[in-house]
DNA sequence: TTGGGTGTCTGAAACGTTTTAACGAAAACT
DNA sequence: AGTTTTCGTTAAAACGTTTCAGACACCCAA
C-alpha cells in the first residue's frame, strides 16, 4: 500500500517550493509555463491527488454540497438528484446524499453531518415547515437553497413548482369529467406539498360553484405505493367516483388496489396522480397526472446554490416557481 | 454570521485543555464524569460542531464513503442506494454519491473526487470490467467493495446476485410457456450483467435440448425505458414470440412500445424483465421478472465495507452471491 | 545610475483537530 | 514510610494544504 504523496514531494521532485505547486493547482495562470509543466509532470509521475480535507481546512470552504431529500425511492426525488449530481459534478463539486425518509430526526442528523463536513451549501426539500434548523445552518455560513419548497423569506433562494395551481388543474380536470364524489388521498398533513395541492383542489371546487368542504380527504402516513394500496382498501368500502392522489406513487398503489378489488378505472373511478413520474405512463391503466420539471428543478437549484457560494457579493437571491402541466391519459374520464 | 466555534473555545469555556475536549468527543470513557459533563455543557452552549476536515486531516481517515452507481434513475440502484444510506447513516458515515451514467469518463471522475475527499471506502457497481482503476484506489488505502459484481480476486469483498442463474430462470420459464422464437434485449455488451444473463439464457436453451445460437440478441446502447421502446420498433418488423429483457426498464419500455403497435402481451409475445422493480407489478400488463434482493445488496455491501475499514486486521474478505427469484405475473404465458 | 515596475517564486505561518509523551496526584501495594 | 500503579489531564507536535508578505531577477524609464 503506497503512502499517499503530498504536495511537498511533488515540490521536491519538480525542484520548486510547495507554494508553487499549490499555485499550479489553484491559479495556473500565475506560474510560468516552464515551471508549470515541470510541476504537472511531477504530479503525473507521482500520481499525486490533492488532499481535499487539508485544502478545506486551510481554505475555509469545501467543494462539496449536501443534498437532503425526503424519499430516495421516489422517482421524483431521483430525477431531482440526477439534475443536482450532473451539474455539481460538472463544476467539480461532490454531492453528499442524505435521505430523511420523512423523519424529522433523520433530517436533523443529515444536517449535522453536512455541518461537520463543512459543505459549501445545502439543497434541501424540508419535510416540514420548521425553518429554525435551516437558520442554524445559515448562521454557520452554509448557503441553503430550498428545493420544491417556496422561500420563507426574501433573503434566500428557493426553487419550487406551483402546487396550488397543480391541485386546481387536477381537480378541475376531474370535475370536467363529471366527478361528483371526490376524494383527495394525501400524505402527512405536515407536508406543505400536500396542503397546497389540497388548497388547489378546493379552489377548483369553489370555481365550479361547489362547496370546497365536499372534498373528502384521506390522509396516509406516507406517500408510497404501499400506502396507496392501503388507501384502496379504505376507499372500496365507500367508493367515490373520482380520486386525486398527492403523488404518483400513491396513485399507482391505489390503482393497483382498486383493480384487484375489481373496480374499473376510469369507468367507476376517475384517478389522477401528481409528479408524472416515468412509470405513470406505463401503468396498468396509464395514469393521468400533473407534470413537474423535476430534473430542471434539481439543476436550477444547484445553479443558484453554486452562484451563491462562488459570487457571494454579486449574488441575488431568487425565488423561482415553475408551472406544472396537466397530462391526461387513460385513468381519467 | 457567527464565526464557527472551535475546540479551543470549548476548552476555554469548560476550563480544560483542547486535548480533553477531543477525548470527550472520541473516547468519553477516558475522562472523568464531572469534567465530561462540564465539557458537554460547553459544547451545547456554544453550539460546537466538530470540523470534519480537520479531524480527517489529523486522524488520517474520514467518516465518508463513496457510492458510484451506473444509473441513479433506475429503481434498482435507488433501492441499493437506500440500503447503503440507511446503514451508513446509522454508523455515522456520510455517503458521497456519484452517478456514472454508464460513462467510463464520468466514473473515472467520480473516483477521483472520492480519492480527493479521502473517503474511507468506495462502493461501486463498475460499468465495465477494467479493474485497474480500482487497484489504484486500493493502493491508496481506500477499501473497495464491488456491488452487483462478483469479485475479480479473492482479496476483495463483493456482493452480487447470480446473474447466470437469473438468465436461466427467465428463459426456462419462457420455454416452458412454449416459446419458439426467442429474443434477448440487452444493454451494452461491455456490461457484465448483460453478458451473464445472456449466458444463463443460452444455458436454458441448451438444457431444453435446443441450440443456444437460436437466441436472437438485440443490443441497445442503454438500459432505459426509452431504449426499450426503441427496441419495440425494431421487433415489430419481425415479431418473436418471447422476449427476455436485461432489465425491467427495458421491459417496461418495450411493453409500452408493443402495446402501442397493437401487439398483444402475452398472447402474441411473452415478455419477462429483470430486477423486479416496484413498478413491474403495476404496469399495463403486470410484468414477470427476476427479483433481486436490492436493498439487502446495498446494506450488506456497506456492512462489509465498514467492517473492512474499522477492523482491518480481523476483517475477512467475503464474496457474497445472492440467488435471484422468479416472479411470474401476467406478461408471460 | 537610480528608481520603480513586473513577473515569478519562496518560506513560514496558519487552519482545527488528534495523538503522544509526560506529568502530578491520588490510590494501592510492600 | 516508601514504592509502584492508576487515573486524569496537559502541552506540543503533527496532518497537508493555502496564503501572504516578501525576495529576487529582470527590464524600462528617467
Amino acid at each position: 500500500m503506497a503512502e499517499p504523496v503530498s504536495i511537498k514531494e511533488v515540490a521536491a521532485r519538480a525542484g520548486v517550493s510547495p507554494g508553487t505547486v499549490s499555485n499550479v493547482l489553484n491559479r495556473p495562470e500565475k506560474v510560468a509555463g516552464s515551471t508549470r509543466s515541470r510541476v504537472e509532470q511531477a504530479i503525473r509521475e507521482l500520481g499525486f491527488v490533492r488532499h481535499g480535507s487539508a485544502s478545506t481546512l486551510r481554505a475555509g470552504h469545501s467543494r462539496t454540497i449536501g443534498l437532503s431529500v425526503i424519499d430516495i425511492g421516489n422517482p421524483f426525488f431521483t430525477d431531482v438528484a440526477a439534475g443536482v449530481e450532473d451539474l455539481a459534478s460538472d463544476r467539480g463539486y461532490a454531492v453528499i446524499l442524505g435521505n430523511s425518509s420523512g423523519s424529522r430526526a433523520k433530517e436533523e442528523r443529515n444536517l449535522l453531518v453536512f455541518a461537520e463536513q463543512r459543505v459549501r451549501g445545502v439543497l434541501i426539500t424540508p419535510s416540514d415547515d420548521d425553518s429554525r434548523r435551516l437558520e442554524r445552518l445559515r448562521s454557520r455560513g452554509i448557503s441553503v437553497v430550498l428545493v420544491d419548497h417556496p422561500a420563507e423569506r426574501p433573503d434566500q433562494c428557493a426553487v419550487s413548482v406551483n402546487d396550488v395551481m397543480g391541485g386546481t388543474m387536477a381537480v378541475s380536470h376531474l370535475l370536467a369529467g363529471g366527478a361528483e364524489r371526490l376524494v383527495y388521498v394525501a400524505g402527512p398533513a405536515s407536508m406543505r406539498q400536500c396542503g397546497e395541492r389540497r388548497e388547489g383542489a378546493e379552489r377548483a371546487l369553489a370555481a365550479a360553484g361547489r362547496d370546497p368542504a365536499e372534498l373528502r380527504v384521506l390522509e396516509m402516513p406516507s406517500m408510497t405505493a404501499k400506502a396507496g394500496q392501503q388507501a384502496a382498501e379504505t376507499l372500496v368500502a365507500d367508493l367515490p367516483d373520482a380520486v386525486f392522489c398527492a403523488n404518483d406513487l400513491l396513485a399507482l398503489g391505489l390503482l393497483r388496489g382498486l383493480l384487484q378489488a375489481g373496480v374499473r378505472v376510469p369507468e367507476q373511478v376517475s384517478l389522477i396522480g401528481y409528479d408524472d413520474i416515468d412509470f405513470a405512463a406505463a401503468s396498468a391503466v396509464s395514469l393521468s397526472s400533473v407534470r413537474q420539471p423535476t430534473y430542471q428543478l434539481g439543476r436550477v437549484a444547484t445553479e443558484l446554490l453554486l452562484d451563491e457560494c462562488d459570487n457571494p457579493n454579486t449574488h441575488a437571491h431568487q425565488q423561482i416557481m415553475f408551472q406544472p402541466e396537466l397530462v391526461i391519459r387513460e385513468s381519467t374520464r
